[in-house]
DNA sequence: GTCTATAAGGGGATAGAC
DNA sequence: GTCTATCCCCTTATAGAC
């Protein structure tokens, strides 16, 4: 049984094929330039990663890790009050959207190139996507369950939509000089003054 | 010089093509597909359209013609009140989304698919994208400009999170059963809510 | 033995020629 | 309509360098 040789190559790999897939979609970046970008052989690559699929899902995995440690220091960083959770949860997407090289959101981009991508096996890329949107509205409906509000379901679906919004905004409209920071303070804002609604 | 040989050609082609890259995504479908399901000739085809990128671009052109049709029936039907107008325009959005064979906007379909795409040419696709998706939005500027409202930007910042919104979770969400039928009724519940906020 | 470099297989794309 | 040219894709196999 062979030693694992050279214990970053992994993550070289995986890191030079996420900045290629994240900046310019996993359709347009071929194995061949993400072998010639990480500097390694060809043979390698297919060893740490058997096919091209086990490297989208590897990198949507690792950015499923980022996103939800983030929530996890924003909710922390939010107190126990549920309602400002639910601000804080919002706002992070917001300060995320407002990053220069922000350039949407990894899941619903890789569903949006993938749209026939069904979720069969487990680790495949669209379960990984999907796994990743579902577990960020739970923390929403989380919250919101917690409430005293007269329709908690509608509540979660309106925060959900400044969420899927601002994703969707930020994937298109940094083609002009259109900034992205009003829809984001029109997001948060909009947010705080949906969960401190009494009902 | 040669007549115009049959004159429904062209729109037989851009029927059957339309349908095709709607519902599986442009990059998904060549252009063999096509020519195949059109039961035309490969000469044909290539006559009316020289490129793939013109068929596209008079795809999302045909799009865009409907989709200004919709818009200025809901426009007409919610009278001369401008808050009914902006209502009405959030509440067409969500009946769109609702239909069983709706499968995302067209336009913002196109540009997830092509994020490198730039609007160099006139009549380029992403052109066609980027002019509908300013033009609704102005729809909506333009109504809220005639309100008595603290913050116009604000309140059209949000009304178009709304929009956006719906459009990106139709694009996914009907993987698994997940029905949008919730996600429209808040968006034009939260719509109506905004609009009848006095300052 | 480990990694790199290169070539080739198999498929499908657009576009054009006949 | 069929057939071909050209290109790029993912993937595998082979050959060479440290």
């Amino acid at each position: 049984m062979p030693r694992t040789p050279a214990p970053g190559t992994r993550d070289r790999i995986l890191g030079v094929a996420s900045r290629l897939f994240y900046d310019h979609g996993v359709r347009a970046v071929g194995m061949n330039r993400i072998i010639t970008e990480a500097g390694t052989g060809k043979n390698l690559l297919y060893q740490h990663f058997p096919a091209k699929s086990d490297l989208v899902a590897a990198y949507l995995e690792g950015a499923r890790e980022r996103r939800a440690e983030a929530m996890r220091r924003a909710l922390e960083a939010a107190g126990d009050d549920p309602r400002e959770q639910l601000v804080a949860l919002v706002a992070e997407v917001a300060t995320t959207v407002r990053h220069p090289r922000f350039r949407g959101c990894a899941f619903r981009n890789y569903l949006a190139e993938f749209p026939e991508d069904d979720a069969e096996r487990d680790g495949t890329p669209a379960v990984v996507a999907h796994a990743q949107l579902e577990e960020s509205r739970a923390a929403i409906a989380e919250r919101v369950a917690r409430l005293d509000v007269a329709d908690p379901d509608r509540l979660v679906e309106q925060l959900w939509l400044l969420v899927d919004g601002l994703y969707l905004q930020a994937a298109y409209r940094d083609r002009l000089d259109d900034q992205l920071d009003p829809a984001a303070d029109a997001a948060v804002d909009l947010a705080r003054r949906l969960v401190n609604t009494r009902p």
